[in-house]
Parts: structure tokens; sequence; C-alpha cells
RNA sequence: GGGCCAUUAGCUAAACCCGGCAGAGCAGCGGACUCUUAAUCCGAAGGUUACAGGUUCCAUUCCUGUAUGGCCUACCA
């Protein structure tokens, strides 16, 4: 039992009122409740009753959220996971459990067996015969009309946002649907689901801060994985075709209104299928999603509509002639698009080549412009150390990134599969993207695996938390993570 | 990491500019009421104004610091 003396009024009041009960002998904290009916069933069996009509009995149960007493009668809501029904307690119906029912409180939870009908106003409730206390509630709920508003309440005790605000659980009951469709989308179309490790000795696929753990009995340092890109491709290599993870990534770095440090992710690889036929995928599969989640493949983002019926294409050099208003091209020298990204105010480090200094303009001056679902397709090979050369320009890869709102959705590529290159592509990128804080090392036993041989594969990457936000207009990702991080303290 | 803003009863919030007994609604408590649904009506409560200092006869209000949160910015494919 929680400290007394730093207690509110209320909380020692209900502590008060448990204590009478449990001498009483009554049940305040029950083991079960059988037999319970979803309040949601019972109302969609009974919606069409006219009013002051009856229906058959049932048992519900729930969270009680609101009571309404007349004397000698009372009227009560109760809520559980499928829907809310009114609760109608009459003095002449329940006799002397009628005098009792003081025991019950807003925020318990009770079971109850009744009447379904129909009140004169038309209302759906149960004309309750039996009721039973099944957990006692010991602190006050959220006000009923505004609900709860703080912030930092509702993200750190999610539980009462759940409770008091219809829009949290509809958020999260999109989020729901969306993974379920995922799931069920790339099942039918014969991909496996698998699990590679989270701890990981070795961490790579994305450059990202990691965090770093201990194993003891091994005594020797693991990461938190940044991406299970690397262990995917183990798996194609191991003649896995077709599969996909869909879990959490960490990344030790800044929190903002698009990052948390550990984030909800989709990657998909496919082997004998090339970045074209990812496209194609994503376009599919996000589709499902937008239509799953809202009903239409138009939806309103932060007052602005975005249609997902038609997906734009466009390489990102194009991209950048077009939106950005500048020309830039590989034939230029580096003297040149760094006067570009000058004139531009775009901040550069001193080890970009032509490739980082043309996908930083990208960034700057067309990203912020594409609110449509675009497809930004051919980013240079040197932000692209995993992705194969295009074709037909070796500055390029074959790579593109799904781009809504101005967000990064989707970024999917032609898999690198020769081990030579790969090695290469790792050693440049350890010799320019060096970091002080944590050493990168290349994974040789990756490389190892590449070198048995890995058919010509695309992969995909989706980020489901920015998706979801995108899918619930959440203008947080906080608002799509059920537990964002936020400091803890005592 | 830097900047701006916020923190008042369990919840939602007023007073803060321009210093003078912190005012409500909901929830809770007592009472009336047998079809209400933000029920209604009557009554009595509930506050270390986030925390620690400072200025002042007087601080929720002005100043400084701390904590937490929000937004912007930086880092982050």
């Amino acid at each position: 039992m929680p400290h007394t003396e730093d207690l509110s009024d209320l909380l020692k009041q209900r502590l008060k009122k448990l204590q009478v009960l449990q001498k009483k002998g009554k049940t305040t904290f029950a083991y079960s409740f059988k037999d319970k009916q979803d309040i949601g069933s019972v109302t969609s069996k009974y919606f069409k009753l006219e009013a002051s009509q009856e229906g058959e009995k049932a048992k519900i149960g729930g969270r009680i959220v609101a009571f309404r007493q007349h004397g000698k009668a009372t009227f009560a809501d109760v809520a559980d996971s499928s829907g809310k029904i009114q609760l109608y307690f009459a003095a002449d119906v329940l006799g002397k459990r009628y005098e009792e029912l003081s025991e019950l409180d807003i925020g318990d939870i009770a079971g109850f067996e009744g009447l379904v009908f129909k009140t004169r106003r038309g209302e759906l409730s149960l004309k309750v015969e039996k009721y039973q206390l099944l957990t006692k509630s010991l602190r006050p709920l959220p006000e009923k009309w505004h609900g709860l508003k703080d912030v930092e309440t509702r993200f750190r005790q999610r539980y009462l946002d759940l409770i008091a605000n219809p829009r949290a659980r509809e958020i999260f009951s999109i989020r729901e649907k969306a993974l379920r469709t995922i799931r069920n989308f790339l099942n039918d179309k014969g991909f496996a689901e698998v699990d590679t490790p989270i701890l990981q000795p070795l961490y790579g696929g994305a450059t990202a801060r990691p965090f770093v753990t201990h194993h003891n009995a091994l005594d020797r340092d693991l990461y938190l994985r940044i991406a299970p890109e690397l262990y995917l491709k183990r798996l194609l290599i191991g003649n896995m075709e077709k599969v996909f993870e869909l879990g959490r990534n960490f990344r030790n770095e800044g929190l903002s209104i698009k990052h948390n440090p550990e984030f909800t992710m989709l990657e998909v690889y496919q082997a004998y299928a090339d970045y074209n036929d990812m496209m194609d995928l994503t376009e599919k599969l996000i589709k499902e999603m937008v239509n799953v989640a809202s009903g239409s493949l138009k939806i309103t983002y932060q007052d602005k509509e975005i249609d997902f019926s038609k997906f734009e294409k466009i390489s990102m050099i194009e991209s950048i002639e077009k939106l950005g208003k500048v020309k830039v091209s590989f034939d230029m020298n580096v003297a040149e698009l760094k006067k570009i990204a000058k004139n531009n105010e775009i901040k550069l480090q001193d080890f970009w080549g032509k490739g980082h200094i043309i996908n930083a303009i990208f960034e700057k001056l067309v990203e912020p412009q594409l609110i449509q679902p675009t497809f930004v397709t051919d980013f240079p090979v040197e932000v692209s150390p995993l992705a194969r050369t295009n074709q037909k320009d070796e500055n390029l890869a074959e790579r593109f990134e799904l781009i809504v709102f101005a967000r990064e959705v989707a970024n999917a590529f032609s898999e690198l599969t020769n081990p030579i290159e790969q090695r290469k592509r790792f050693e440049e990128q350890i010799k320019t993207e060096a970091r002080d804080e944590v050493p990168q090392v290349i994974d040789e036993d990756f490389i190892k695996a590449l070198e048995y041989g890995m058919p010509p594969a695309g992969g995909l990457g989706v980020g489901i938390d920015r998706l979801l936000m995108i899918l619930t207009d959440s203008y947080s990702i906080k608002e799509v993570i059920l537990f964002p991080h936020l400091r803890t303290f005592e």
C-alpha cells in the first residue's frame, strides 16, 4: 500500500472505502469474470431495437466511466475494449443491492448481468439485475468532458490517455491494423517473417550511433541493432528467397518530432528482383495500408490533402533541376558543386565528394517540396554503400526513396551482391565517415557470406512510425508510439 | 548541445502584461430526485501556484537558478 502522508484526499477516501468493503468480505480484486460478452457485439446486435423495446439477457464487464444518479434510478456508462454501453440500475429491480451501489465508483472495473433494452430516449442500455465489483480503482480518472490534455501525462501514463481520449485509442487501433495489413500482404505474396538479432556484435546497415550494452558471461560489448539489413541479406545467401522483418531499430541520436531512439522498421528482401520490383511492391503495400487505415486513398495530413492513388516518379538529378531550379551533374567538378551548395546555404563536410554534395542539394532544395507520394530514383552511389551501381551510370545507384510530405517513408535498392565491391565500399565509407565516438569496423562475416554468393535481390525498408504519422494525421512521432521515450526521473 | 515557451486542486483551467485575501467547472464528499446521458438542484470541502533562491512592506505575478515537458534548431540515409 502506498504511503499515506503524501496521498491526495481522493486516494485516502478510496483506500478507506476499499478497507470497508474488504471487512464486509466483498471481492475487491476478483480472480476472473467468465463468459463476458464484448460490449461492441452487444451494441451491434441490438442497435436496431426500437425505443422502450427489450432484447435478451447479456453479461458484460468493463470500466465504469460515468454515473448519473436520480434517486431510485441510476445510470452509468461502462466501457471495454470493444465499445461503451449505458447501464440502468433501478431500485425496484435491484432491491437491497441498489442501496449498496455506492460500492462502485467511476474508474472501477465491474461485471454486469441483465436485460438489454432501449430507453424511452432510444439509448441502448443494460437493465442491471446483478453486478459485481471486479477491481477497485484507487485513483481518480481524468476529467470526463475535456479528457486528458497534459502532454507529459498522456505519454508517461499512456493508459490514462487510452482511457480518457478516444483519439488515442483510434490511433493505436490504426497502428494495429496497419501492422496486420503488412503481415497479411507479405504473407500472401510468399514472404516469410523472420527474427534476426537485436543484440549484434557489430552494427551496420545504416549510419547512426548505436546503443552499446554488455554481455556479462561472454564479457564483451554488444550493440542494439541500428538496422537488420546485413542479417536479412545473410538469409538470402542461405536460400531464403523472400523474407521480411518487422521490428525495432535503435539509434543513439537526438529526439525530435520525427525521431524516437527506438522505432519500428519493415525490411523486405526478395531474391531475383531489383529496385523496380521493390517500387511496385512498395506502391501496392502503401496503398493497401492507406486504404485500410482511412478507407480512402486520399487523406489529409496537417491540412494538406495527400493523394495516394498516384505515385510520382522522378530521378534525383532531374528533380533538382525541375524543382530545385539549379542544374547539377556528375560532369561538373567538385568546386562547381560546392559553389552551388554554398549559394544555397548548404553546410558541407570536408570529406564529401560529388555524390554527397548532390544529395545535400536535393535534401535542401527539393525534399521539402515533395508533398505528394513521390519515388525519387537514382541516388548517388556515394551515399548508397549497400546498393548496386546503376547499369547506365556508374555514379548512380539503383536506389529510390519514397517521399511523402517531405519525409522519407521508404528506401529501397537493388542490393549489391559483389563481395569485392562491397568491401571497397565499406573501406571507402570508413575512411571518409569515420566517427569519433564509436569505431566503424567492416563486418567481415558479412563479406564472407557474400563470397558464398548472394542472388540478385531487391531490398526495401519502410519507416513504420513515420508512415503512421501520416496515416493518423499526427504531428509528432510520440503520438503513434505507445510509450515514447521521455526522460525518467525519481 | 543552443534558443524560445510552459508548469496553478485528481483533471480542465482563470488571475500574471500593470505585484495587494488564488476565482471556477468536472470529479470527490453530504443532501433532494425512478428514463438520464457534459443529468439537474441545494450544501460543505479541496491550493506549499513545479522546486530553490532573490527583489519588495507585500510575489502565482518581477529577477536568477534547477527539474520536467513542448516547439524550433543541431546530430540522425
